[in-house]
DNA sequence: TGCCTTTGCCGACAACTGTCGGTAAGATGT
DNA sequence: ACATCTTACCGACAGTTGTCGGCAAAGGCA
């Protein structure tokens, strides 16, 4: 179970892979196109090389079953985002949780729904550690 | 005045540029320079022909000054990361702000002090904005 | 048996990235 | 005037990424 601060990062396209094998557990290559295509128009090898090329990092791992491969993620989905978040803290905001939060609440993606929900989870957290 | 939207996304070196500049707020290669290697050793012409790229790409423009050149950002720093943390809540966490958050909670990089100074932070936003 | 579909394998290619070396032209110091 | 330093310019190179085409084997169907 390699740690995901081993691995190199996920570009774009290698995520939503990822993202579709995490979702089905375990998948072939067709499985995983089916998924994209719904999302956008992409070609079969390009997802097989991409699977491949993942596999070859050490992200996902496969078995052979029959003729085809299957393949599963190697590395856990939540470690992957916990990873992914706090490189982005380190990187772009030098470390500042509160500044990533600043820039998700001055973007109007952020509704106030989701901002009390959020002060929901905090709290809830933070009674847990306490 | 190009909105990040519209640019390639940032690589961490090219990231790691933009600070730099971000914070000098005019600088030459040099000035750079002397910024990074606090960092990490690096060659002046590695840093010269990142910011070039930088240039042409729209993430910096350039005036010169006697025989050098000055850069600035010609993107902002805020609309930048806010571009940046709605690309991450896209592509990783499906739209999901309180996704992020969870990840953020669960990383142990986030302190309680820096817990209560977020919730502190979006009770302010939920205030100003209601 | 012979054809169509599915799948893997190999190879390709242009673009981008991070990394720098070499050269040469000005600027500066002695 | 000469040596040194600073800086831009050009070019290079290996690695990664996103994108696929073509071929061939294996399996299923008429």
């Amino acid at each position: 179970m390699p740690h995901p601060n081993r691995l190199p990062p996920l570009s774009n396209a290698q995520l939503e892979i990822m993202n579709a094998v995490w979702d089905l557990g375990e998948a072939s290559v067709s499985d995983v196109l089916e998924v994209l295509t719904k999302q956008h128009s992409i070609a079969r090898n390009t997802v097989q090389t991409v699977m491949t090329r993942l596999a070859e990092k050490g992200w996902l791992k496969y078995r052979r079953q029959g003729r085809a491969f299957l393949f599963k993620a190697a590395v856990p989905r939540d470690s992957t985002l916990r990873v992914m978040v706090d490189r982005l803290v380190e990187n772009a905001f030098q470390g500042s949780a509160e500044g990533l939060v600043l820039a998700m609440l001055e973007s109007r993606s952020l509704s106030d729904e989701e901002a009390a929900r959020i002060q929901k989870l905090i709290d809830d957290a933070r009674r847990r550690r306490l």
